[in-house]
DNA sequence: GACCTACCGTAGAGATGTCTACGGAGAATG
DNA sequence: CATTCTCCGTAGACATCTCTACGGTAGGTC
């Protein structure tokens, strides 16, 4: 059941960043109210101790956690795609292969149900949805749909695949052709 | 950002099936993780001693939770679906506005957490992710889809109804009409 | 070799949580 | 009125967690 752990190799010394990633991999698994200080050290081999030297305390640890979350995983998938070349149905389709092959490293599903009992989470919350939304709404407005067909469109996209990765479809051989048939289905006119 | 505390009126007992739909409640905002004896008690207005004469232990309660979700939270759309009688497109239609309508309730989305740390859960929610994606899969091809057509669209169907469940739609004054747009992608030929 | 920086461990106070043991209250029953 | 059935509260043992205080160590610097 448990992901394999992400432990630092030969006794190294863990960075401030060590910390974050092994955070959220507690926090895909566990759920926010699972990200406890004394389970982060114990996956990284440490103790609670060393913990006090990179962050203030636990909400210091959070808020980082957060701010990773909706710059990097967030921003790093809409900078890919804007990277991409081509016509703009297959850059729909890079994108979505994008988010599916990365999944394995995404907590959303776990800063969805955050967002229900935490004002900080929320906001943060809102503010990603609504850039992954307006974000995608323009793909498909390249792609020729019309603004409130295009606005739709994406929306759909992007809950399509938040679903399959809380699904685990990475985890399905079959994942390219799963994709691509959702692929057909949003930008077929 | 908390939600209205679901307690009892005038100091009544609680029985059994109080102490579950409290725990659903506090399932959907705080994760697995943060369902405690205490903090059910809690919001009931009761003491953890009361709990322990509706169940054995935690676990006890946490596999009602799972069975009762399954059962009746997944069962009661799909059997409403059935019951509707009109073209197979309304019927689409129908059960989309449904799930957004009791949507309050839903905690499919600290399931689908819950499951990536518990093999008890994975079942459980695999089971009825199973089940809705072949209800779904039929809903499509009673509409004229091909089988594969059908299967993917009813698989989007159901991502979108739980993206929309985990972005809290319902809250959103237009949500019957986002639900329309979102119908006519799915059902349009 | 002395020093400094960066990181880690241990010990412990105080909070919170599970679960048991047991006693008590109110409604229903005889 | 006495008894029983249901449900609830309190007290306490034990575990886990946050956070502080403080001491230790390894590698780079002067």
């Amino acid at each position: 059941m448990e992901a394999e752990p992400r432990t630092i190799e030969k006794r190294e010394k863990a960075s401030r960043e060590d910390w974050l990633l092994a955070t959220l991999d507690v926090l895909r698994e566990r759920g926010i109210e699972g990200v406890k200080v004394v389970a982060i050290a114990r996956r990284l081999g440490l103790t609670s101790g060393s913990f006090y030297w990179h962050f203030r305390n636990l909400k210091d640890l959070l808020d980082s956690v957060l701010l990773f979350w909706e710059d990097a995983l967030t921003g790093h998938i809409i900078e890919d795609a804007i990277q991409f070349e081509g016509p703009p149905e297959e850059r729909i389709r890079h994108l979505m292969h994008q988010v599916i092959r990365e999944d394995a490293s995404r907590p959303d599903g776990a800063i969805a149900v955050w967002a229900k009992s935490d004002a900080d989470a929320a906001q943060c919350y809102k503010r990603a949805m609504k850039r992954r939304f307006e974000f995608s709404a323009w793909l498909f407005e390249e792609r020729g749909f019309a603004p409130l067909d295009a606005e739709i469109r994406g929306r759909m996209m992007v809950m399509t695949l938040m679903g399959e990765t809380t699904n685990n479809l990475h985890l399905q051989k079959d994942w390219p052709d799963v994709i691509d048939r959702h692929w057909r289905v949003l930008v077929d006119k």
